[in-house]
RNA sequence: GGCCCCUUCGUCUAGCGGUUAGGACGCGGCCCUUUCACGGCUGAAACACGGGUUCGAUUCCCGUAGGGGUCACCA
């Protein structure tokens, strides 16, 4: 019969979450939905000297953001350690496990010795057939799995294939430590039975881990699980993934550089997963779609222009209140403004249609609309100046005198306006739209000229014209 | 170093014995055009190497090289 599908998303809360968790995330949560089972959340804090309430807010800001939340409320594992060390002193009891008081300096050393003599570094299992009574009374000691000395561990991984490793190359792990606190490979095991979970989705770097896990689960008589180790992901050059390098938290994708998370999902679907030539891949689709075996098995590269492209495309796609909303906060901090006017939001989705075509982000966006909360006298810009010269200046005098009469401002009266100007002084539109423009919005890049023209409505429009004809041309400051 | 994994354009990938090796990002050119974008068309660009297996290998097997991961009383 089968089960319903139980998969999770366990991260350690020791900092932000960062991209290559972010995507483990989502293709637990997206496994799930395909096969209409649940997702879960536990948040790995045994390591209480590293684990901080700041990093399991942040990492559940960033799951939220991304709408990769849980169907049930997180666990907490530090919480269950009562339950891990029954289990490990079931394992004890059983004879799977047994206390070792081998002291911190002495493996240190062990491992020393070891590493000079090129001989492969693990516990040598010295407390694993001692007598009991050779133990040292009231001697620290730490619970380790009896783990089988003979024989090979086989994995048959959904995405990697079949691994094989000796059981040999395994040494006995430490259960629970000296302070009757679980370790991570005794508390994932116990966690991930106690949860249901079918099928262990996470990075790479823990295949190694599964074999080890596997005793455990042996040991317990547990149902093993599926496992799908997926490829890590690499910075630009090639290089893991670290903190120091490039890997930032998802939280800086979306307030720093201004990504959308529905292009930030679709980049890191296409990372390591891949549906014949499909590019652009809904949430819904991407449940529809995406299972195990459609996961590569080579590691892959971070490329922020093809997320940028991404954006690009969700930001063209995206409600225009939407963005004016995101953008609006984004606009303020440029112009130095604790907020912008009333009314500036009507205005920003008004403009957005001509101003989200322009950019890959939302700090692109909130660039170019910029011109639209200015006020004169406005801050021009090299390129800009050079085109506002003593003819141009004459022209765009002409030009005000020609909107002045407009009388319903509407894009189709400004450009009849225009044309007529440009006619007139026998010129072609380009030659009297780049005046226009950097009169207007200070640059020499910005929306089309007309659009300009009516977003910032007649008065102002006028307002500025009248501004750049009443400065000496060459203005220096 | 031991063990494990990986290897198609610069990058992400399609391919699952016979293809002009496809798509996307990026890059070049052209078109559109009031600037910049968008959009459309188009060009350059890859099977790491060496052996096998086979009528035939990008595809299967074995090596080599390169890359990555892992070897804690961290997770």
């Amino acid at each position: 019969m089968n089960k319903q599908v139980v998969t999770r998303f366990a991260p350690s809360p020791t900092g932000f979450l960062h991209i290559g968790g972010a995507r483990t995330a989502l293709f637990n949560w997206l496994f799930a939905r395909h096969h209409g089972g649940k997702f879960l959340l536990r948040v790995e804090d045994t390591d209480r000297a590293r684990s901080t309430e700041g990093a399991v807010a942040a990492i559940f800001d960033g799951l939220e953001w991304l709408g990769l939340g849980g169907d049930e409320p997180a666990i907490f594992q530090f919480e269950r350690s009562a339950r891990h060390a029954e289990v490990a002193n079931q394992l004890l009891a059983q004879g799977d496990a047994y206390r070792c008081y081998a002291t911190p300096e002495e493996l240190a050393e062990l491992r020393e010795q070891q590493r000079a003599a090129k001989q492969p570094m693990r516990y040598d299992g010295r407390w694993r057939d001692r007598d009991p009574s050779d133990a040292p009374t009231n001697a620290p000691y730490v619970i380790r799995l009896k783990a089988p000395r003979e024989g090979e561990t086989v994995i048959e991984d959904a995405v990697q294939g079949r691994v094989v490793v000796q059981n040999a190359e395994l040494d006995d792990m430490i259960l629970l430590r000296s302070d009757g606190t679980p370790t991570y490979m005794l508390a994932v095991v116990v966690d991930d039975n106690d949860m249901g979970v079918t099928h262990v989705i996470r990075g790479d770097d823990h295949l190694n881990n599964a074999f080890r896990q596997l005793g455990i689960i042996k040991a317990m008589g547990w149902e093993e699980p599926v496992y799908a180790h997926i490829p890590l992901i690499h910075g630009s050059d090639g290089a893991k993934l670290s903190k120091r390098h490039g890997a930032l938290g998802v939280d800086a994708y979306r307030d720093e550089m201004g990504m959308l998370p529905e292009a930030v999902l679709n980049y890191l679907l296409r990372l390591g997963w891949g549906y014949g030539d499909e590019e652009i891949i809904s949430r819904e689709r991407a449940i529809e779609l995406f299972d195990v075996s459609g996961v590569g098995r080579s590691p892959s590269r971070f490329d922020i222009k093809k997320l940028e492209n991404l954006n690009a495309h969700y930001l063209r796609e995206a409600d225009d209140a939407r963005l004016a909303g995101l953008t609006a906060p984004r606009i303020a901090v440029r112009l130095g403004m604790a907020q912008l006017p009333p009314g500036a939001g009507d205005v920003l989705a008004l403009a957005m249609p001509s101003l989200k075509p322009r950019a890959k982000t939302l700090n692109e966006i909130a660039e170019g609309a910029e011109f639209l909360f200015k006020s004169c006298p406005l801050d021009f810009d090299e390129k800009a100046l050079a085109l506002l010269d003593e003819s141009a200046r004459e022209l765009l005098g002409k030009t005000a005198d020609a909107l002045d009469p407009v009388q319903d401002w509407t894009v189709e009266a400004i450009e009849e306006a225009i044309r007529r100007v440009a006619e007139e002084a026998e010129l072609g539109l380009g030659k009297v739209a780049q005046p226009l423009r950097a009169a207007l919005t200070g640059r020499t890049v910005s929306p089309g000229i007309f659009d300009v023209l009516f977003l910032l409505g007649k008065v102002e429009s006028l307002k500025r014209l009248n501004d750049v004809g009443q400065t000496s041309a060459g203005r220096s400051n």
